[in-house]
DNA sequence: TGAGCGTTCTAAACCGCTTTACTAAAACGG
DNA sequence: CCGTTTTAGTAAAGCGGTTTAGAACGCTCA
């Protein structure tokens, strides 16, 4: 018992295939009794048209894409991505668009990009010198970039890292923090550069820390993850030169930082401040709650995929300009011990 | 410009489209002169085969799609899925497959089942009586079912929800709690009944408490998401009524419940037990710590992918016994205060 | 030397749908 | 009542691949 196609439909109907398809296509072309007809046939016999023939045929497939950097297991431990994507599904349920998810297939995004049948990417985190967007215009599929770089080719759309992220370094610094710890993004792909958004954000935190003429901070690699960001703790220099604040470029990170370091003994924030970066819901939650830097996850989703759905209408669109990001102090953060003892005593 | 075609590589390379086909799917059938000179003919062109044509013709996509019951940004306010997720990427990146979010298509996931092309479908908490159910085997697609019912059609993977639910009002009642709130999930999809999770939950909490003879709960029923959990607490009995222990069916509403509890000025776990349900990974880092039943969604998910390959590749498997379910006490329970002042005085 | 064989390549059918161009009949208008 | 639209339907040509059945060709070997 193989698949009813429109054929066995046409001609348990008594009519032409192309009957069959105007009347769910095109149902003004038939007359009212052949229409119903069809139609009765084609339910009674539980006739759906072939996906892909329909997509091969119409040249477009109804699904959008979502070019993921790493393997899903990473990618989705970030609750980032999920944000993300309530806001692109907002846009595609709006559409009737359906989201792919598309990973590196055996590390190859390339080869994913290939098979994937789509009407448009959203790439996320890619840098501008990823082999992945030569074969993204190549193929000549709608695209929008998210936190990555501006492309003649494609638009993008960005927060501002930089400024995040120096008003969190400006924060701790302003709290009396001189000593102080950055975490670094390790790059999105391996063998790639550091992803446009760690080189952004990096920026922000060194500008601020330069500008208040604080020491060179500690800087250490740690993956989006919690368990990334307890490692990271463990690696952090101690006794003299140990930091009394730390910047983190996830929440992720940071939770996992804040929790190794409260399994260690430390005080957050007494001992030990922490910031981190995003604001997932997760962390108004934690404890205690952590101050972090903003950014609004799901607008850029959604307006991410209201410029792909523009471009695939044809349409050229700008990039907009980025999206603010805002610093919420909760109580991760607090004046370094030191400053507070000499200030008591 | 547009898009490069074998045929464009065949006449460019002076073969025949056969021989294009077979550089790529069948090298061995070409002269190595012929393969070479193909190959890089294409390469040069930026040939690369139209996803939808060749899935048309060897009838196969090479993605699986994941039928959610709500719309995206609603399944996504949930880790639940972020984790399932895991799961299935894990497999599927073995297997070199993509994975297609599939929610209802303006409220229809009818509609959207049609639409998506893909090799087998994962669907998500659907009840047996659901008609997407039908469509389903009428259109013959392999399919898995994950917290639902099984079904003579379909494998179906579950937990052990009732015994999770047991041992979580278990836990309260042997606590000393007898007045007791459940926070009940409201129906995957509109018109639907409820989730069959739900019931099995719900049952596994009567049972414990019918069994120590504690008073009949009182029931609310919310959503899975932090705002929910909020508002459920505000419909929650005050009084001689007030509930000193509450069962949520997910861990977003319990926290969310919890939180407002606190705003409220009440302190959990003294004045207030939660216990929430999933045991998502944030339910660790909460303020308190969240005590709740674990279950395996990761494993969940990498099993359920498993059978709907081997079901892909045409061997029948059965459905396997319900994974495990485990309580986890953290901080968000304790004895009730009428039973701690009982004792200290 | 010629039947048989393996190698290399191709023509054409097919996958299941949409859509263009066209025909036959019916309705219309003067 | 006859030419002109309109209406209702169809045949066939795509869409861009894969795959089956063969053709052409030199080789081997009896």
């Amino acid at each position: 018992m193989s698949r009813v196609t429109i054929a066995d439909v046409a001609s348990a109907a008594g009519v032409s295939k192309t009957a069959v398809s105007f009347a769910f296509n095109n149902p003004d072309r038939l007359g009212p009794a052949t229409l119903e007809r069809v139609l009765d046939v084609a339910r009674e016999l539980g006739y759906t048209p072939h996906p892909a023939a329909r997509a091969l045929s119409m040249r477009r497939s109804g699904t959008i894409g979502v070019l993921v950097p790493q393997p899903l297991s990473t990618v989705f431990a970030n609750p980032f991505l999920s944000e993300l994507i309530q806001g692109l599904g907002e846009q595609c349920e709006e559409h009737d668009l359906t989201l792919l998810l598309v990973p590196p297939l055996n590390g190859s995004l390339e080869g994913a990009i290939r098979q994937a049948s789509v009407d448009g990417f959203i790439s996320l985190g890619l840098s501008p010198d990823d082999s992945a967007l030569e074969v993204l215009d190549r193929i000549g599929i709608p695209t929008v970039l998210v936190d990555s770089e501006e492309s003649p080719a494609h638009p993008a759309v960005n927060v501002d890292d930089g400024g995040g992220a120096h008003a969190a370094a400006r924060h701790l610094l302003d709290l009396g923090h001189r000593q102080l710890a950055i975490i670094i993004l390790p790059p999105a792909r391996s063998q790639t550069n550091s992803t446009p958004t760690a080189v952004r954000r990096l920026a922000g935190y060194r500008a601020a820390i330069s500008d208040a003429g604080a020491p060179e901070p500690h800087k250490e690699v740690a993956g989006i993850s919690v368990a990334a960001g307890a490692h990271a703790f463990q690696s952090l220099p101690t006794g003299k030169r140990r930091p009394t604040g730390v910047l983190a470029m996830s929440d992720m990170t940071a939770i996992g930082l804040m929790s190794a370091a409260q399994a260690a003994g430390l005080r957050v924030p007494d001992d030990l401040s922490v910031v981190g970066f995003d604001d997932v819901p997760a962390s108004a939650w934690t404890n205690p709650p952590l101050t972090t830097v903003r950014q609004p996850i799901v607008d850029k989703g959604r307006i991410a995929a209201r410029l792909l759905i523009q471009r695939m209408k044809g349409k050229t669109v700008d990039s907009p300009a980025p999206l603010g990001t805002t610093l919420v102090v909760r109580n991760s953060t607090a004046r370094p011990k030191e400053v507070v003892d000499r200030q008591t005593h």
